[in-house]
DNA sequence: TCTGGGGTCCTATGTCAA
DNA sequence: TCTGTTGACATAGGACCC
């Protein structure tokens, strides 16, 4: 999908169509997901401090991301690829790769091309977005194919045509080059993807190690025999938050280690798994980051086990000069528990007093709770304006814009926060009647 | 106002047992 | 019995991806 997040939010909002818009987190210290189109001629993009979209693009709109709402749009797409073949393999919300050749929905070039095609044209009439499809003999060719599709777009990468397309691109163009790696060949005087081809294998196993020098090698020549592979299965389950100011008192940091745990726990057991081995992840003020594990005799979901070994594991770390973000993680996942009577004893027993109650024993950060209530580019309903989305909020006030998918773009109202005709509301459909709501 | 969140994979190093 | 090799596993860190 194009710019996924901020193109769903313009067919949203049609007020922002054909502006820029800017979707990452709106903290003091939140990022770029995705800037619109519009957004990247001013130098935004992916990864980018908010802070510093903020600088280049003043007058973006800025919303934070609405996942549920992400998913519903992704599902819709995911059901279009599986109808081509059961193998697809999602590589995020909003890309996928499938095997058309086990789907049997495409044996030659044009026909490929002609699903290719007609994709296209399904995932504008369901979701009202539009996706790019790049059609290749493999799943990096097909990558590059569809990033040069993009925007909006199709190309593909006919059989015997790859090693002189690919021979003049940058490195980066290749997976599994990035800056490092780029820096890294950057130095041994290899800029392109022939340099690498010409460069040979021994001197790039040289250069970046065993694995990852044969497999660019092998990338460079378009070899890539890597199987669509659908439904892989999780290796871990974390969780993890900055925080808008770094936190040094050290018993606030153990209860903020205890919430994550308890919220990874949660998370386990929704997916139904239990796992064996505890992370805690802990980067410091300076940013320098540090992790801490501990392997249990046997799996567990036991949330007073995981509080226990990532409340050991904070022991051994250093947290003096303060800390600007604490996660807690499993791994070694098994989908079954074997925990011992003792432990399963002692979680009634931790349970019955739990971290959220001490929790709110301690006095939280100044943040103005209108913030949470009403956050930017949320959809909300009005009894007698109707839908509409949250164009901002502050000193008691919250500022709607009234329009839908459908509607032209919409007038702005304010009212105060505590206004009881003013409601929280799930987001409409893009095109009418496609979305199931929940 | 510098730098998210949720993952995967690879490498180096240490330890232990066969 | 001593020494060396090998493999598995645990741990920590880093690169990369969306």
């Amino acid at each position: 999908m194009d710019a996924f997040f901020a193109s769903a939010e313009q067919a949203s909002k049609p007020s922002l169509r054909g502006k820029a818009v800017v979707v990452g987190g709106l903290g003091p210290r939140g990022v770029v997901a995705t800037a619109s189109y519009e957004a990247r001629v001013f130098g935004v993009h992916s990864a980018m401090p908010m802070a510093q979209a903020r600088r280049l693009a003043p007058n973006a709109a800025y919303l934070v991301p609405r996942f549920a709402f992400y998913r519903a749009i992704s599902e819709q797409v995911m059901g279009l690829l599986r109808a081509l073949s059961p193998l697809v393999e999602p590589l995020s919300l909003d890309e996928a790769f499938v095997d058309l050749e086990a789907g049997g929905a495409a044996g030659d070039e044009e026909s490929a091309r002609l699903v290719g095609v007609r994709l296209r044209g399904d995932i504008r009439a369901v979701t009202g977005l539009t996706g790019s499809v790049g059609l290749a003999a493999s799943k990096m060719l097909a990558k590059i194919g569809s990033e040069q599709a993009k925007p909006d777009g199709l190309v593909v990468i006919e059989p015997g045509t790859e090693r002189a397309m690919l021979g003049p691109l940058p490195v980066r163009t290749l997976p599994g080059v990035g800056p490092a790696t780029g820096d890294h060949l950057r130095r041994a005087g290899i800029t392109t993807v022939e340099e690498i081809a010409g460069a040979g294998e021994d001197e790039l196993v040289r250069l970046l190690g065993k694995a990852h020098g044969h497999g660019l090698y092998a990338m460079a020549l378009a070899r890539d025999e890597r199987p669509v592979v659908a439904e892989r299965e999780a290796k871990s389950v974390s969780v993890e938050d900055t925080y808008d100011v770094d936190i040094h008192d050290r018993t606030r940091v153990g209860l903020e280690v205890q919430r994550l745990a308890d919220r990874c726990v949660r998370r386990l057991r929704g997916a139904g798994l239990s796992g064996r081995t505890i992370v805690l992840k802990v980067r410091r003020y300076d940013f320098s980051t540090l992790t801490r594990s501990e392997t249990l005799r046997g799996p567990t979901d036991d949330p007073a086990v995981v509080r226990e070994a990532a409340a050991r594991l904070l022991d051994s770390v250093d947290t003096t000069g303060g800390v600007r973000l604490l996660g807690v993680g499993v791994s070694g996942l098994a989908d079954y528990t074997q925990e011992d009577l003792f432990a399963q004893a002692a979680e009634e027993q931790v349970d019955a007093g739990s971290v959220e109650e001490a929790e709110d024993a301690i006095e939280a950060e100044p943040e103005a709770p209108v913030e949470r209530r009403w956050p930017s580019g949320h959809d909300v309903r009005h009894v007698r304006y109707g839908h509409g989305w949250v164009q901002g909020s502050g000193l008691g006030r919250v500022t709607v814009r009234f329009e839908t998918p459908d509607s032209d773009p919409g007038r702005v109202r304010t009212f105060r926060t505590d206004d009881p005709d003013l409601e929280v509301a799930e987001p409409l459909p893009l095109v009418p009647g496609s979305l199931a709501q929940a």
